[in-house]
RNA sequence: GUGGACGUAGCUCAGCUGGUUAGAGCACCAGAUUGUGGAUCUGGGGGUCGCGGGUUCGAGUCCCGUCUUCCACCCCA
């Protein structure tokens, strides 16, 4: 019986690994020299543990069971909440601040579409217990200075920003009530997506008041930080989240990334989780879903029976990556290759064929790639063979070694020369 | 969860208004070529035509259901 893969999933041949490795092994690379420390978690937790940011509702959303004593589990959807679980164990005993990096491996079980599967990989960096907009600017720095590393520019991808903090001030000053707030960051994180008519009838649905309403969408066409500052009358809480975002937008600039940030004030994000700086980070023709997002988000911590201690960071998938690295022809079978083997040993005199795989395990022992073919072939057909193989070398075994030598091929030039089996070794292993 | 499109070899696809034994290119394997790698030629393996049911003398082709994939919505941690 054949049994299909299962819906949303993935199955990694080499070429796929190859791909899932270099964005993996990319993320490690950018997170450990800005400073992070990587670590990870159980793939299932108490179902109870994503619900307490998201409500009920989101236990349809992931794939969960009961064990065999009855408790309700659920593979892990995010990583966030195990993060948050593992520092507030531990608050007292970790050195802070606290900069950590994930690569799990995540599952949701949501409908499959471009960019989006039911399984995937999400590059999390956190910085807990640093309160300073410094914190979120390297954050988002450590993003750009991953996606830089891929060959992607400013003139493809764009980091938008704005501020939670400030949108609720200048919502609250424009007459919502803060218990509207949601809601309303409902239908503003949509305006991106709408036609103007449909989200003005959205907002409309929410906020009765006309006045109000106007006051709102005069608010949402600002288009940059001044225009803000000019038109909406701030108070003392607008004004200190307003400075902050300058002050983020200065840190960048200062950071050597300043062409890649907007300010974008429809970066609105998810529901109540995020409690100042929000971001996303999209391609510019904005085509894609985003490539990858995160914030401020001060009340996780304390949400998970710890302390109250502030955390900034983000998400980045894999999916949506791959999609635009292909796009932008940043993935090419040519540099990943599969394999890379430092010598091939072609056989080309059967008597010698122990003494070659001998050659080849010594190799090997020695810490080096070798091959060799397992059937008795032509050189012809061995060295197509070492071709596939990306062999550097090919090392041609025959009536040669009978004098102790051998003959070393250097795939990429051609050129080849004969030498002593020791010699030949030592070059190799050099 | 809602709506739409697609499904023929490992991949990309052809297959006419239903009619013999379902094809091509690429890929894979072997040979031409017994000591020299991107070529050429020859041959070979590989298909329950996604799956199930129906209509028909006869279904890859028409109808229904189902599954997958893709696209949009919901949601997006």
């Amino acid at each position: 019986m054949k049994i299909p893969a299962v819906k949303g999933t993935r199955d990694f041949y080499p070429p796929q690994m190859a791909v899932r490795n270099y964005l993996v092994d990319g993320w490690k690379a950018v997170s450990l020299r800005n400073g992070f420390e990587e670590y990870d978690g159980p793939i299932f937790e108490h179902l109870k543990m994503y619900q307490i940011k998201s409500g009920e509702e989101i236990a349809s959303q992931l794939f969960s069971f009961t064990d065999r004593g009855g408790r309700d589990m659920a593979i892990r959807p995010e990583i966030t909440p195990t993060l948050a679980r593992m520092v507030n164990q531990q608050i007292n005993a970790l050195p802070r601040p606290i900069k950590w990096f994930s690569v799990p491996r995540l599952c949701r079980a949501e409908r499959p579409q471009k960019g989006r599967l039911r399984e995937f990989f999400q590059w999390n960096i956190d910085i807990i217990d640093v309160e300073d907009v410094l914190a979120d600017a390297e954050v988002i720095f450590t993003a750009i200075d991953y996606l830089r590393s891929t060959g992607l520019t400013a003139a493809d991808i764009a980091v938008r920003i704005s501020s939670r903090r400030m949108l609720a001030a200048l919502l609250r000053s424009a007459g919502i009530e803060q218990d509207q707030l949601d809601g309303v960051y409902a239908v503003l994180d949509k305006k991106a997506k709408l036609p103007d008519e449909a989200f003005e009838a959205m907002l409309t649905e929410r906020i009765g008041d006309e006045t109000v309403r106007r006051r709102v969408a005069e608010l949402m066409a600002a288009e940059t930080i001044e225009a803000i500052e000019n038109t909406a009358h701030l108070d003392a809480e607008g004004a200190a989240a307003v400075g902050e975002l300058r002050r983020l937008f200065d840190l960048l600039s200062l950071m050597g990334i300043g062409e890649f940030a907007v300010f974008d004030i429809g970066v609105v994000r998810g529901l109540a989780y995020y409690t100042g700086v929000v971001f996303e980070v999209y391609d510019r023709a904005a085509t894609l879903r985003a490539v990858c997002g995160g914030g401020r988000y001060d009340n996780l911590l304390r949400d998970f029976g710890g302390p109250a201690v502030t955390a900034t960071g983000f998400g980045m998938g894999d999916a949506v990556l791959e999609i635009l690295l292909r796009e932008k022809g940043l993935l090419t079978d040519s540099t990943l290759s599969t394999r890379n083997v430092d010598c091939f040993v072609a056989i080309v005199a059967d008597e010698f064929r122990d003494r070659a795989i001998e050659l080849v395990f010594r190799v090997r022992r020695a810490g080096a790639c070798a091959e060799f073919s397992y059937k008795a072939a032509g050189l012809k057909k061995q060295l197509k063979q070492a071709q596939a193989l990306n062999a550097r070398y090919t090392v041609i075994v025959g009536e040669e070694f009978s004098e102790n030598r051998l003959t070393v091929k250097n795939m990429a030039t051609g050129e080849q020369e004969l030498m002593a089996v020791e010699q030949c070794i030592e070059s190799l292993l050099a």
